[in-house]
DNA sequence: ACTATATTAAGGATATTTCTTAAACTCGTT
DNA sequence: AACGAGTTTAAGAAATATCCTTAATATAGT
């Protein structure tokens, strides 16, 4: 069931007891999503905070060239969003689409608030899910600005592994801030050692 | 006052009523920091949320090399500190160092684990400052891996005109990932326009 | 299951961006 | 007067992008 992988992941931080569980179910919509369906497009607002069961996602932005540049792949157990036109009602200026089949929870604004508002632990929980992306971004950051394409290539399959499996290259590129085809000669030298 | 910096940095949030002022004027530490003093050294534990009342800080890492990568300014009204080594007790990689004679607040973790289980305003409010943080990281990542040191450079002045006026332009180079040497080119190259 | 179509990967040639190294030059401080 | 950090300049080298071609795979529709 969709939903107690929801429940699953929250028993790294606070867990649910029966009756939170309840209160986030009954606030929670399951929604099958098909491979290349977007759930945000460039200008809508951001209207959930969505919770992937089954699949993979990649939030990216297009350059005015027309160039995707993905920001975040998100896949089992993990949380996607457009967090700046989520909370001020922004248009927003990324793409999010479903890269293979999948199942989602979404939790619109008001229901997330409600729960805020009504139990501090999902406050607690939520602040603690941000705290952990922080970390990932920082160190993200980190490569992006002190390493080199081939380190941060190895980097992203050591700390992605399931990612690396299911994703072509040219979506790795992309989150590497690198072109295809340099990615390819990238692989090309790593393999030759 | 110091301290009324730190509750004036609330008010963007849930501001705090008197009450909620008090228990956390108690649990936090007035310090003055010199110019180059560090807050935190690699390997130390991160012990606090630090709070930058007056001053400029830098948070950087050091490669193999010697090399120092900038991770995050915070000037006043900021918050810093090495989140991975504060939660999970792990050795800082990171150091913290003032580039301004500076006044901070810190707070301990007890402290602040105090202040987050008493009143949950305070899981909100720090949920939403890492919030606020995270949507400026994703957008430094857009541009590191969609923009040229140019664009990276212009884009800095403009959202962070306070640190320019104030950092040497190598510091500005370490946080934007390019040499300085290159970027004293990319400013002649501005000027030129 | 089976083409027609689209996507992905790889390779080569060349152009651009950025780094490295080293030297000279400022400017405020000791 | 000397020092040290910050800045600029320049030349060659390395990293990465661009453009293009071809081959291999995957996907969608019938």
């Amino acid at each position: 069931m969709p939903i107690n992988k929801l429940f699953t992941s929250f028993d790294k931080y606070l867990p649910l007891d029966a009756e939170e569980r309840e209160e986030l179910r009954t606030r929670v919509t399951e929604r099958k999503i098909k491979r290349r369906q977007f759930i945000l497009q460039e200008s809508d607002v951001c209207k959930h905070y969505t919770f992937v069961a089954e699949g993979c996602f990649k939030k990216f932005q297009v350059d005015d060239k027309g160039v995707q540049h993905n920001l975040q792949f998100a896949a089992e157990g993990d949380w996607i969003m457009e967090i700046d036109s989520f909370y001020s009602d922004k248009p927003s200026r990324v793409y999010i689409e479903a890269i293979e089949p999948s199942i989602i929870l979404q939790i619109k604004k008001p229901d997330l608030f409600y729960l805020f508002t009504h139990n501090p632990k999902f406050d607690r929980n939520f602040r603690v899910i941000m705290e952990n992306r922080f970390v990932e971004l920082e160190n993200r950051i980190l490569q992006a600005i002190s390493s080199t394409a081939e380190e941060r290539y190895l980097s992203f399959i050591n700390q992605y592994p399931h990612l690396f499996q299911r994703l072509p290259s040219t979506q790795i590129a992309s989150y590497l801030g690198i072109t295809p085809e340099f990615l390819s000669k990238v692989r090309n030298n790593i393999a030759k050692k």
